[in-house]
DNA sequence: CGGGTTGTCTCATTATGTGAGATACAGTTC
DNA sequence: GAACTGTATCTCACATAATGAGACAACCCG
């Protein structure tokens, strides 16, 4: 295991929630010095800092890191609109997922205008393991023959979604499309009444992203 | 130099715009086979991915981490109701920043009701040589003794600021409260006119942390 | 075709990160 | 106040792990 995995090890435990360096070396199982040299370079460069504490939190440059890093994401300015749309024709909540390790990343949403509505933040991670959009991205395989996959209630109580994959050029998943909310406007077999709104709209943006 | 501080050379390198291979090994002088071996090490993580060209550019979990990130700035949060205050007051958009190295990030912002104004993004980096808040953060000795500082023009064209120091329980700057707006406007002494609102702003931040 | 890219891999050398332990320091508790 | 926790930080011999020269294959372009 090299530095950089080391890196991302602790940066993985910080970003779960503030660690002195005790509970750091708790729960990457480092060396006390190792974790300490490394958690100090990290903060000499802003990638970490320190609260009154002494705790070790995630640091001010990834605040400027992730804003450039989600404006470069291509998707994020060709989906926007067709999400939009799918908002505006399903009435739910629609959201854009990539990958990231054993977690998806939401890196675009727009939310329903319905007072009752799924509420995803841009930035925030989800398990992979759960919900529609988690089954495209795991690759799947009756969902991604099927084009699209439907969860009812697996990620969150009483919220159901639709998702379908964004294939590239190349034939692979990149991202997938979701339009999620409560069970009770969505039915308990949201697959039928949205699965083709869903996946036009994957298949509108891949066709706007130029593939 | 250690591989955290390479790394950290590549990261910073890839955030002012996506770069093959070829293009990292020039701006950052490090050897093919290094540049080759960190930036992939660095991809299977997620804080790099690489474009359809092969370019190397900020990864996804960066987006991620950047919002925790800045949901984990605790000034943020009592910082918000001062500034919108500020703006009310004051008419002009107003800004908080904190230092990053040669630079400084805007972690919260809010924007004058005027349709003309100046508009800073949160995330945003700035250069830590220009403009009044780069004054306060890099702790240039006349703007600290006075406790204010003032610039026009010089960050940007037909834009004049004022900024003040946030200090801590231990007497360092953490961070700098701005107002910002067209000269036309704030007039070219604008610290005539706004400095004691904008200190009065720093110090009713530093009272609700607790300082 | 041949000369210029490009990204990727291997491998000997050695620089670099490692970890046991020492040190220091603050906060308890007796 | 002294002894005793728990911290964070530093030192140094050692061996791991990163390094960079170079080889390689793939690609593009004239």
């Amino acid at each position: 295991m090299g530095v950089i995995d080391k890196s991302a090890a602790i940066l993985a435990a910080i970003e779960q929630r503030p660690l002195a360096l005790a509970g750091l070396v708790e729960t990457t199982g480092f060396h006390r010095a190792t974790a300490h040299r490394l958690a100090t370079a990290m903060e000499q460069h802003g990638l970490l800092r320190r609260d009154a504490l002494g705790r070790f939190m995630l640091g001010s440059w990834l605040v400027s890191l992730g804003r450039t890093a989600g404006a470069g994401l291509p998707l994020r300015d060709v989906a926007r609109p067709v999400l939009e749309e799918l908002v505006a024709d399903t009435g739910e909540s629609a959201q854009l997922y990539v990958a990231q390790g054993a977690n998806r990343v939401c890196v675009e949403s727009v939310e329903s205008p319905n007072g009752l509505r799924t509420i995803v933040a841009v930035g925030q991670t989800l398990p992979l393991d759960r919900g529609s959009a988690g089954k495209i991205l795991r690759g799947d395989a009756r969902a991604l023959r099927q084009g699209w996959a439907e969860s009812v209630g697996e990620r969150e109580a009483g919220v159901a979604s639709v998702s379908a994959p964004i294939i590239d050029a190349d034939g692979t998943v990149v991202a997938a499309v979701s339009v999620s909310g409560p069970i009770e406007r969505t039915t308990r077999s949201p697959g039928k009444r949205y699965a083709d709104r869903v996946v036009a709209a994957a298949r509108a943006i891949e066709l706007a992203a130029g593939w």
